[in-house]
DNA sequence: TGATTATATGAAATTTTTATCATATATAAA
DNA sequence: TTTATATATGATAAAAATTTCATATAATCA
């Protein structure tokens, strides 16, 4: 049974989660506006909001047939501080040796 | 190839890794005891200690024949607000139903 | 010096996570 | 009321991460 601590970091920590969460930093937006931001695939992306959206790290309204999603505040801090460590760490997590540079990168 | 805030979170969202840092967070240690405190098996632990230390998220200084290790202070203020983070939402990490809650937790 | 304790290394095996695929539903417009 | 657009669901495939294994090194002590 994993504690709440390994089920934040699998809903925060991955990279297309991530992604949309800082896209919502910007802006309010609905799943096709994201999707083609960040070029996420279509099944993948409506996954991705609905485990953001059960974790309540983003709500949704309803405009015509789209969906607008929002970033609650708490999580867009908690994200802009992330972004400070990583730009501080930068350069050592890129020299780590350990952690392995493959794939294609987050936004 | 990866980006930097990729390498961040495979750094620094891990386990074992995050564990250790939430141990330093009280006070330095050498690896035995980290191992004893988080039954973290002793290859892993090193490997785990190794990327911690490249990535500067820790330091560590000799005493005789251990090695003391010393979480750093911006890295320890994350860890705190990581730790407020999964607290405030921790009911609704738990019933996320995307988020798969089986192997065993962090500490 | 040889033994012991503490920690490190690298490759292979295992486990877990993430992406893909086929398909479903919901709302609105024609 | 049929069609098109927007988004959702669940099972499997693919990719990546973590653990295990065999072994190495480094410092101290007898």
């Amino acid at each position: 049974m994993k504690n709440a601590t390994g089920l934040f970091f699998d809903a925060f920590a991955n990279r297309n989660r991530f992604n949309i969460l800082m896209q919502l930093r910007n802006r309010d937006m609905c799943a096709g506006d994201i999707q083609q931001t960040l070029g996420i695939e279509q099944t993948n992306l409506s996954h991705d909001l609905k485990c953001l959206l059960n974790c309540k790290f983003i709500s949704v309204r309803k405009d015509g047939r789209k969906r607008i999603y929002r970033i609650n505040n708490e999580t867009k801090n908690l994200v802009d501080e992330v972004g400070k460590h990583v730009k501080n760490y930068e350069t050592y997590l890129k020299k780590c040796g350990i952690l392995k540079e493959e794939k294609n990168g987050r936004v």
